[in-house]
DNA sequence: AATGAATGAGAGTTCATTCAT
DNA sequence: GATGAATGAACTCTCATTCAT
């Protein structure tokens, strides 16, 4: 490094972003009632008081974290729905793993519990999840089940429970992972639970003639 | 007014039952932080401080709701298990919508919110609610689905995977339930889910020499 | 006393009062944001908490004390204006002697310098006490002067002018005891005041031929 | 930039100044403890850290604002003490007069406002004003009235309590302004109040030999 | 000299818990 | 058993004060 390079100086780059992170942790552990500033500050390494340079409330900063863990989802989904519009086989068989993928990596599963358990107490933020995110997933799958009911790929049915009959497996072994797994559960590995289930719908959702 | 004459007088027979009722309510609405215990005395008809003939701490009458909430889900289970051992696709058309019934009946959405909810807080009643119930339920789905498959009538592939495949949608409709439609979302049908995902399932899992 | 008479019991009885009284004197010595709600507490007797079984916030409990030291005085202007409509000399030396006695038996020192001190962060108070009170005061002072005028008792001027200018010293002399005399001032008797002051007054204010 | 050009640089000439000024504004708007030290600092246009290189404390600046406020009051007060010694007429004519002028002049009212409200927190600023301006102007009233006393000229009567008499309408009239006029009632033109009442108390004290 | 991000002690407020009645 | 007024510990939030830059 250079000299006149940056000695040894408080980052104040990404505070906010830092709190967040922290506050994150902490609504996710014990959700908004339970959480405790002193040790949101405390994680995130600054004081009470300096939450408050960034937040004005804790309302404020849990509907921060909430909301910007929307995000990079939405990149996801986005993706999702750009996806080749091959046979519905194909698609299937791609999509659910990505998803299993991205539930892995990204810290999605402490913030569904979140999400579920203050949907009674913050509505707009259930609102907000379900407008800007879950419904956008769902309703690309629905589409995509719907167009190959057009093409006679898929057998009938209602297509969105079959998007949902979809997603479920995967959510609910995220949620198994932080719920019961904490207390002594086995896991469910979420990307093979991906790929059995895959198999299995495809099994029951194709078309005789569709069949690979 | 005669003698005899059943007289207008409050019954205090199930305190402690209408105590938990209401507290059901509130806890599974607030979540447990959230939840004062002045609402629920409100909700009982009592006063604030009857509930503490009945409960040590308000953590102790949060584990009687959630503990008590569990039994009449382990009746159906235990008669579950006890069905008929008859070939899979019976079994398969009878359980799930057996258990979307239950779902329906049961206040078990605001239960199953508070458990996942609240699990970071409460480990030992996630445990509980795991050893006692959902483990339960779906070893009992294990077993059957490994039954079948030793009887060669399912494809091959994990079982407890497969029950976890079974039992997700209803579970995410309940979910979806407590934490969607009440900001608009549409609901999902769940007997209706439950029909349609065994029918889709079971096209997935019957060996090729089980189709009925 | 009879049997059967209250024992010793802790006299509920008039909280709320007991806690105006208290607050009144931290709020007059401290002003409202110098004031500790722990120290009114204290001085009442009663926890922090009791507070709020009774007034909702600090500013609750302030305007409570604000506006009830208006009650009593009300009843004096009410009793002032009602005076005998007989010569003008003998109503003003009634006059400022009984409002003499008031200030020095009422807590009404305290309660102005609140007044004054707090007009700014209070608007609301300030209007309360002048519309129902000081306005009324001066309004029937200025009416008496008035007809005094009418009657070619008193010579011309401003009867709103006269009204004040009489008033004046005692509020001053109030004002005096609850700032500088604390700080080793020599206090002004204010019955003294008025005495001296109605005549001198007379002097200036009586029209030649009403001399007594 | 061309050598010598007068910088369009920022003057740091009068910094503490400017504080003491804004200070005063907000201090007499809001009271000391209800002021808060960033308004003052945007006000004088600083920074909240930049009070700090000048006062050590909020209090520090608070005293600085009271004391130098009494200042110009005082060099007023010795001209008026410094008056002729011609006839208490003339005298008082002048004196009310001058020191209306005064009132409206200099930002009195705020500090006066202060004064009374902080007088319990702050009993050495009540001291300083009483000791170094209010004494000093009574005390000059007094020794003129009872000058006039000796000379025959005013009647008998406590000189003290007739200095006070003619102050008061004029301390009340500021009072006023302070307190009632922002929320709605009529003003006193301070300067009319002062002549009017002049005239009366001249009517009231002066001696029979002594009528102008 | 000057900034303003950061601190932390202290305030108002809430609410589970107690206890005299 | 039943009440509800009362408590006090613990929380969120504020703001005078500090200090690295």
């Amino acid at each position: 490094m250079l000299a006149g390079a940056p000695k040894f100086r408080r980052r104040k780059a990404d505070r906010p972003g830092e709190i967040v992170q922290a506050a994150l942790q902490v609504f996710s552990e014990k959700g908004f009632a339970a959480a405790r500033l002193d040790e949101i500050a405390a994680r995130a390494g600054v004081s009470k008081g300096a939450l408050y340079l960034y937040f004005e409330t804790k309302e404020d900063l849990f509907r921060a974290v909430v909301e910007q863990a929307i995000a990079p989802n939405i990149q996801a989904v986005r993706a999702m729905i750009a996806a080749h519009p091959g046979p519905f086989a194909d698609l299937l068989r791609l999509v659910p793993e990505r998803i299993a993928g991205l539930l892995e990596t990204l810290p999605v599963g402490g913030v569904v519990k979140m999400v579920i358990g203050e949907a009674g107490n913050f509505p707009e933020l259930a609102r907000v999840w379900h407008d800007r995110l879950v419904a956008q997933a769902l309703g690309a799958m629905t589409d995509a089940v719907a167009a190959a009911q057009a093409r006679g790929e898929v057998k009938p049915g209602d297509p969105r429970t079959y998007a949902m009959q979809l997603i479920a497996p995967l959510l609910v072994g995220v949620i198994w992972r932080e719920t019961f797994v904490p207390v002594g559960a086995a896991a469910f590995d979420v990307a093979a639970v991906a790929r059995q289930h895959v198999e299995t719908m495809l099994g029951g959702m194709l078309a005789e003639g569709a069949r690979s």
